[in-house]
DNA sequence: GGTAATACTTAGAGAGTCAATGTATCGCTG
DNA sequence: CAGCGATACATTGACTCTCTAAGTATTACC
């Protein structure tokens, strides 16, 4: 079967992770479940990764962690943006715009040299 | 100007590589510094990056290496694309294609959930 | 001799993947 | 209703891979 974004989420989770928190808190589940709809599966994300990199943002100060309850009903440790987890958003989104248009720019199909 | 893209380059690398030789041999230094000017220092290739991503596309044979002669004299291992690696180069631009657009979609300024 | 071009190496850490584990709850089926 | 599998949600550990950083080595040219 075609491999999708295999090691691709690398140097990107966390922007990801952020944009989605800036629409409002959400728990851990609902993040990875909520990317991989939004993009028709083109980015999955494993519960492996996500969780760790949800630790790493909150021990940075980016994300906000409180057990609450998912919309079900059920126990989940709900997350939130901070106001300088907002400022890291926009420097990554800077950054990947800035690369992602670079590497467009050099596979483009009839790029010269 | 967003600085240091500190490890965006993972699962990138292999086609920037593979799409510079598809305009012809060069050598590693000349790869790296190609790019970078290309870029505008956008993508900035360290050596220490470059050379174990020679070897292994190399093992995997999407390229080949012979010892040569730089465009100034100086000795050099030319690397130049093979068949395979033609076509792991487009494998690869489809993916990157598809996992970009799918990561803008999410970036998006003004995208809604 | 010093500087640039070119190649290579090693040490290290960061971040993902895979896969197992742990609870709770829901919903079925017998 | 008792039992059981499936789903929601979180955690963790062992592993791997690639990148970064920072060096060494060689040759050519001024």
């Amino acid at each position: 079967m075609p491999t999708l974004s295999k090691d691709r989420l690398h140097g990107t989770l966390d922007a990801l992770v952020l944009k989605t928190l800036s629409w409002g808190p959400r728990h851990g589940y609902a993040i990875a479940r909520w990317l991989e709809e939004k993009t028709g599966d083109a980015i999955q994300v494993e519960e492996g990764s996500l969780y760790p990199a949800l630790y790493r943002m909150e021990k940075r100060g980016w994300i906000e962690a409180a057990w609450g309850m998912s919309e079900i009903g059920r126990k989940a440790k709900i997350y939130r943006l901070t106001g300088a987890g907002r400022k890291q958003l926009r420097l990554e989104t800077a950054e990947w715009t800035h690369f992602a248009s670079a590497v467009s720019r050099v596979l483009k199909p009839d790029a010269s040299p």
